[in-house]
DNA sequence: TCGATTTGACCTTA
DNA sequence: TAAGGTCAAATCGA
């Protein structure tokens, strides 16, 4: 299997960010995805080369359906693998302004911080590792256990979000609840204490939500925030963050080829020479993608920049349009 | 004075 | 038994 460099660090920072969780996620996912590309157009040429070696093979309707059905189940998984990783877009571009930050590299330092209440990544504990989620936006997709790592406990409704921390202040952004502290304690093998809290409801209504938070040794200016349990006070203080879907749903709300249209027009029009540099669907062009990435070598930097302006364009929707549910959403 | 925070002791769990 | 999690008295600040 090749794998794929991100070429977002110094060659001489590579090692220390390897053990970094978010590279190995992404590095996991970009393999995964690419994996099920190369399935695809392998079985395409197989098909290719049955149908022009041998005429049968063309009325062989069970053939044609079954090499018909792999292809789209391969391009199934790579889609589903985009959806996973396109709800960690927000995770990525935090590790990239952190990478930045330390390496002053300018590619990194340009990353906008897309980090708001809605769009922020979760890990969600589950059987046999971790999930990634979407918290906040209603309806969002839960992906499967991604990274597997051992825990000393498992329990029901845990959540890990990862949010900026506010510059010289301990306490984790306003998530809408209103919190009491009840303890702080040093974690062996760690820089920072983990804080406590409980809902400041917990008394009076028997409010059972927690949260603990812990700034990350590798990255002081990110905060590890830990959910545990739901909140069934439903009396905050504060007012809920309710995402405000106006802005975002437009596209997706056109569903289908619209909504694709929509989304990619909505590319083109923020990154015109992106799209007229190459011809992303010509079949020559992306084989030689393929075949770049097939030798081990970089990812070609227009590729990148385009995956760059899907996620950062802000639309949570976008590839769930060019990608809607008629097209084997998963 | 009251509510929030700190901190050491105790409890729980792997 | 060690480490994480919680309790509750002491302390702080508005």
């Amino acid at each position: 299997m090749t794998s794929l460099s991100l070429s977002v660090y110094p060659a001489s920072s590579k090692k220390s960010y390897a053990s970094n969780p978010f590279v190995r996620l992404i590095q996991w996912h970009m393999e995964e995805i690419l994996s099920r590309i190369l399935d695809a157009c392998k079985i395409a040429r197989e098909l290719e080369s049955s149908l022009l070696l041998y005429v049968d093979v063309a009325s062989d309707a069970h053939y044609l359906l079954r090499s018909c059905e792999e292809i789209v189940g391969a391009f199934n998984k790579a889609v589903h693998g985009l959806y996973a990783m396109q709800s960690q877009a927000p995770s990525v571009q935090m590790l990239l302004m952190s990478a930045g930050e330390a390496t002053g590299n300018p590619f990194c330092t340009g990353v906008p911080a897309p980090i708001s209440p809605e769009n922020q990544p979760a890990v969600t504990e589950s059987e046999g590792g971790l999930s990634y989620v979407h918290s906040g936006a209603p309806g969002q997709r839960k992906g499967k256990s991604l990274v597997p790592r051992s825990s000393k406990k498992r329990h029901e409704g845990i959540s890990i979000e990862l949010v900026p921390a506010q510059p010289n202040m301990e306490n984790p952004p306003d998530d809408g609840y209103t919190w009491k502290k009840y303890g702080q304690k040093e974690i062996l093998n760690s820089r920072f204490p983990r804080s406590y809290y409980h809902c400041t409801h917990k008394h009076h209504h028997g409010c059972k939500a927690k949260k603990k938070v812990q700034r990350l040794d590798d990255y002081p200016s990110t905060l590890e925030v830990t959910y545990c349990g739901a909140h069934t006070c439903r009396t905050s203080l504060t007012p809920i963050l309710i995402p405000n879907d106006n802005n975002n749903n437009d596209d997706s709300q056109l569903g289908g080829h619209l909504g694709a249209q929509a989304a990619v027009q909505k590319v083109v029009a923020s990154q015109p020479s992106l799209i007229q540099d190459h011809n992303w669907f010509d079949r020559e062009d992306s084989s030689r993608y393929i075949e770049q990435m097939q030798g081990g070598g970089e990812v070609d930097c227009s590729v990148a920049e385009f995956a760059d302006v899907m996620f950062t364009l802000g639309s949570n929707s976008t590839l769930e349009a060019i990608f809607s549910p008629s097209q084997g959403k998963p």
